[in-house]
DNA sequence: CGAGCTAACTGAATCGATCCAGATGGCGAA
DNA sequence: TTCGCCATCTGGATCGATTCAGTTAGCTCG
């Protein structure tokens, strides 16, 4: 008893009294056969339960898969729910999809840098907020397309958005209300991991060229102008944009004495700026009147709620499409800065 | 000049003087040849820049891709949004990982019931919250392992939660309190799109067997057991779990005439019954005093704010690590139905 | 009529591995 | 010494397509 075997394109082939040519031309180019001998040849296919070239056999021939891969730093648990990332997402997969191509997702964080199995096949990589030093960078294929967002490989294109600026606008924004006590809540600057208030003086110590550097160097500028010196501003920090981690922190922050509370946060997310804002509320402290907040990428859930959240709109949905466009070719690969928009709401008015 | 073509495995080969079955060899088995050999094979690796062996070369002959594809019902916008599905994607891409296996994500919304070009090299399909009806179904290869999550395909191993049992149980504990005017407030319970309002009658019609369709049994179990006809109580229907398209139809709720307006309200789902917290909130409404608040999903964000929100708690991460596991084959693929938690907060005390 | 052209189709090499079925050699046991 | 055995290594078929360099037939045109 023959075992089943599946059926391919030759057997196809074979079937019909073409040559394999044939067939695989009337899957791929259609204006390569009559239409006619393309219509028996799709018919008898279906008839057969011929579901198609197969994709391993067409990758290896062809040499592209058809995948792009993304690379997120942190761990598919956090990324995935942290709005910023998931727009990014989304942004490729809509660009991906409308070209036929297909999503393969990695975390940085639980490969020892080393590609896991069929990652090597992708056609292009897409990494997202990685620290500089990663090693992981080195095991992919250097051959392949990379483009960078949020940070830089040297000699890749990478997509920003204007940080610094606009860290420095929102901020002098703010500190137009001549604040008394202004604070900074930073995510995570450096590769180590930290969670708390900032020894002042070893602040920008060891911090890599990353987003949230620019975004500090932006408040720290528009604090100097404002006639605050920028080593003496408390400064937080906060390892993972989330409501559990942050919490704490700014639990901390808020039950400090009257005198020593400050009255304008800025911090480097519209997470972190919700976080604060519900506890602010449920510790009685009116938002802008007591405190004001300010936060940085302009999600949904900050605009839907009375305060609305003073922030910085970015487009990342846009910045995933850019990404998807420059891996696929579609556009030039070239390092681009995407526009920020100040977007004032109720939080800081 | 010729090109600097890629080094293959072979051209390792006939460098050491070796077969290329023991270069193989020294890659994937290495009790297969001496110690000394597979050392001096891979320090000439190095040496030569081979980066290993060909992924797409080696899912053609052995006809494994080491590629798990996951299909979500929604667009994956929507779905990286979700706290649920997050979790379930994190708790599969735990166990792929482990097993060096990668994720390539697929939205059923984006594909017209064809599968993208490389999906079809996936070893297996975990396929999440599709409607059963779904012709997509049919595109995905036959043989191939799959394993639905959250609804049912005939012939295939499904996972679930024990939904109506669970609704049954929250609500009836829920209708203790003895309310005057429960409410209930659904997720998309058919193909069709319906955001509102449901007229009685037509309420259970059409709807597919879904989970939605089992938790609405178990709520309409307990109001007929605690002498409400489920005929008349009042019904809305969610289209998509997310603050922007719950917020107009709960706002709506919310603000009928207090004769009219619940004062309680069962939700499908954690994410709505926060956003009608928060609007209820916003609307001087206390809560659990004014109106008493149930969800489904026990997601982080819900436990973090008081009042504390209650809920049935199930094991996203948990489902997806089981999803995972049977498609690998580390567990035998069977049905199964995980077991939930009532979790009791202070939205309904 | 025959040269030239094009549309339609073919044959076979090729992509880069894996993995059988065997070859080889060294060693211990009978 | 000879046999068998084990560890180690080899040759070559194979996976299922794509693609290049043709061949063939039919048609046009001077």
């Amino acid at each position: 008893m023959p075992t089943p075997r599946r059926i391919t394109l030759k057997d196809l082939a074979r079937e019909l009294g073409v040559s394999t040519a044939t067939v695989s031309n009337a899957f791929n180019r259609p204006d390569q056969l009559s239409p006619a001998l393309r219509e028996r040849i799709l018919g008898e296919a279906k008839r057969l339960g011929y579901r198609g070239p197969d994709a391993k056999a067409r990758s290896l021939r062809t040499g592209r898969s058809r995948i792009i891969a993304v690379i997120l730093a942190e761990s598919l648990t956090y990324s995935l729910n942290d709005a910023v990332a998931s727009e990014l997402l989304s942004g490729v997969a809509e660009v991906l999809d409308a070209q036929g191509h297909t999503l393969l997702l990695l975390s940085a964080r639980q490969m020892q840098s080393e590609l896991p199995g069929a990652a090597s096949m992708a056609d292009g990589y897409i990494v997202y907020g990685l620290m500089p030093s990663e090693t992981l960078l080195e095991s992919l294929p250097p051959q392949a397309p990379l483009v960078a967002v949020d940070f830089d490989v040297t000699g890749r294109p990478s997509l920003h958005v204007d940080d610094e600026p606009a860290c420095h606008l929102i901020a002098r924004h703010a500190l137009a209300s001549r604040p008394r006590r202004p604070g900074i809540i930073n995510l995570r600057l450096t590769a180590e991991p930290c969670n708390g208030p900032i020894v002042p003086g070893q602040r920008l110590l060891g911090a890599e060229q990353t987003i949230t550097r620019s975004r500090l160097l932006g408040f720290h500028r528009a604090l100097d102008e404002a006639g605050h010196d920028p080593a003496v501003v408390p400064m937080w920090n906060i390892e993972e944009n989330t409501f559990e981690v942050s919490a704490p922190v700014i639990e901390a922050i808020l039950d400090l004495p009257d005198t020593e509370r400050p009255d304008l946060l800025l911090c480097m997310s519209d997470r972190i700026a919700l976080t604060a804002l519900t506890l602010a509320e449920e510790r009685g402290l009116r938002v802008p009147e007591d405190l004001r907040l300010t936060g940085f990428d302009g999600i949904a859930e900050g605009q839907y709620r009375a305060p609305r959240l003073t922030t910085v709109r970015q487009d990342s949905v846009e910045k995933g499409r850019q990404a998807a466009r420059m891996i696929l070719g579609l556009e030039a690969p070239r390092s681009r800065t995407l526009a920020t928009e100040l977007w004032l709401g109720d939080s800081c008015p």
